[in-house]
DNA sequence: ACAGCCGATTGATACGTTTTAATCACGGTG
DNA sequence: CACCGTGATTAAAACGTATCAATCGGCTGT
């Protein structure tokens, strides 16, 4: 293993001080034409690359930032984390990711992780939003900006879509189509994006006579989830004429265990999802879904974490909220 | 913002040197007990987290390994990813994710900004094996895993499936249902594991009369693509009585052409797909798959990354392969 | 010809940690 | 009582870069 190449040796190479390397580095505007290329072909020559530690280290900052999801082989995550990397990976920063699983004692301690790899900013879809490691991040001054999380606070950035419309939109679409006895599929308890989708789902409701919302809850937002979710919603008295699902992954599984158990969708049952995943369209019965952009939910995100990152004084906060969309489809009828 | 709060705040407040902080972070058992506790007290007063870039800095390496992958948003690469990451996790790593899109440029910019973060070891699924930064990292000490391509080097370690052996199940299956007119939907040009599945299924074709097999390449390896594809393929004069992708993605969007087109599944036309994604079974037609260990790739491949990270000289390459494994469902009959 | 100025470049220092060799306290041994 | 060994602790020297004040050289205007 040679020697380590460093700004030092460039320098020499090319007959220029380290401090010049650096400026060609980080502001090419400030070093003369002539003397950039030199330096720039000193760098190609002994192919170096700069340290990002030392980097980091020096100007109390890093050029990476962070990604906290709930489950990074969610459709709606990866979609999401697309946009994320697509900026970050434009702008030349560097993507931390890391997976909560849904579970507050792995978000701290990757909380933690982060800290220590000191990133500059963080995006993040907060398992629990008061955790301490949480704020202690803020207080160091790292920019955190909440991912499909609405902002309660006013001194944060946020993207988020309105789940509480979405939850209004798709019951509103159910009870169009003469459905009334309506059962709603969420994920564990405690999970916002349900909770305000349940109630959008019960303000649809409001005026409608005769209509009932009744509950199931999924041990995990995912296909099994929705299987299980499915077959305890076949095991009532009554089977219900229509399903709305926190999730896509819980529609197709619940769909699956319909059409196992030989109920017709959506002449006996209508399903309903939300996302609209790419798989939504190819379902067993094309599934309807409520789409959100969650690409650009990634792309904005990150922007917004940007700007904040690198231009901290003329920053405004903002709090995005994007509107969800129906999309129906065979599975509503 | 407070000023930092260092080893150095850490050691006066408890009364001892930095160098016997930075023993109890790195090396406990060194120090003795109630020094260690007067230590990790004051660590937990002052709210102290240790700098990273710092440490790595004076280490010569980072506690962070890269992964890259082809595309975030294939469900076989983030469960894979899944797999990266619970290990990543439990160890105490950081995970830097980046994405190259099959898009050799974006690869060489990626492979860059990990050099850059000094990354300690790298997983990769690459575009270009023999991408001059690949070499430089590894020259510079970096472990570098191959995930999901098979070893041709004795020098490094690779996790892989037996791409050719899963084309020849896929395509022998096919065969075994009296299907003779084969068409294979691939990727785009130069992916290693479209060629390896291409050649297993021609390896298939070999002793069986009368059947052929007929290629489309489809632009990318998404649903996508395969609507795309399976709509050359109806245009052709005769429609293939069975259609093996190289990709559930693929296969899905194939599905949904013909479908769209009205051709009945499985009788006019089998479909088969490739990955056995967690959607695969919830599709219009149940697709029928090869499917891969891949949670168990991610696992192992990071296992074997980080034991070299750890273990410079006691550490073995290893070339694994996994087999992949047939499951019939209803879209081939 | 000279003061003054401006852009380009340099030299020195600090960032926070790890590590090595050196020091210290202390009890057992000859 | 002097000596040595042992285990715990310390002091000091790096690691590679960014930054800032200082310097240099050339040019303008008087």
């Amino acid at each position: 293993m040679r020697p380590t190449v460093g700004i030092r040796e460039v320098a020499e190479r090319a007959s220029v001080s380290p401090g010049t390397v650096s400026n060609v580095l980080n502001r090419p505007e400030r070093v003369a034409a002539p003397t950039r290329a030199r330096v720039l072909a000193a760098i190609d020559e002994l192919g170096f690359v700069r340290n990002g530690s030392a980097s980091t280290l020096r100007a109390g900052h890093s050029r990476a930032v962070g990604l906290m999801v709930l489950d990074i082989a969610n459709p709606f995550f990866t979609e999401a984390a697309r946009g994320v990397e697509d900026v970050i990976s434009e702008r030349g920063y560097a993507l931390m990711l890391s997976n909560s699983d849904e579970d507050a004692v792995k978000e701290r301690r990757n909380l933690r992780m982060l800290a220590e790899q000191r990133v500059q900013g963080l995006l993040v879809t907060p398992v629990d939003d008061e955790a301490p490691e949480l704020l202690a991040l803020r207080e160091r001054g790292v920019s955190v900006v909440l991912l499909d999380r609405p902002g309660a606070r006013p001194d944060q950035c946020s993207v988020a879509v309105d789940d509480v419309a979405g939850g209004r939109l798709a019951v509103e679409h159910l009870l169009r189509l003469g459905r009334r006895d309506i059962a709603y599929v969420s994920g564990p308890p405690g999970i916002r994006q349900c909770d305000d989708r349940r109630e959008g789902a019960r303000r649809a409701l409001d005026g409608a006579d005769g209509a009932r919302l009744r509950e199931f809850a999924a041990e995990g937002m995912n296909v099994r989830g929705g299987l299980d979710a499915g077959q305890r919603l076949l095991a009532g008295r009554r089977t219900p004429d229509a399903v709305f699902c926190a999730n896509d992954l819980l529609a197709l599984g619940v769909m699956r265990a319909l059409l196992r158990a030989g109920a017709r969708v959506p002449d006996d049952v209508a399903v309903l999802g939300y996302d609209d995943i790419e798989f939504a369209a190819a379902a067993a019965v094309p599934l309807s879904s409520v789409r959100q952009p969650t690409y650009q939910l990634g792309r904005l995100g990150t922007e917004l974490l940007l700007d904040e990152c690198e231009n901290p004084d003329g920053h405004a906060h903002q709090q995005v909220v994007f509107q969800p969309e129906l999309v129906a489809r065979d599975s509503t009828g």
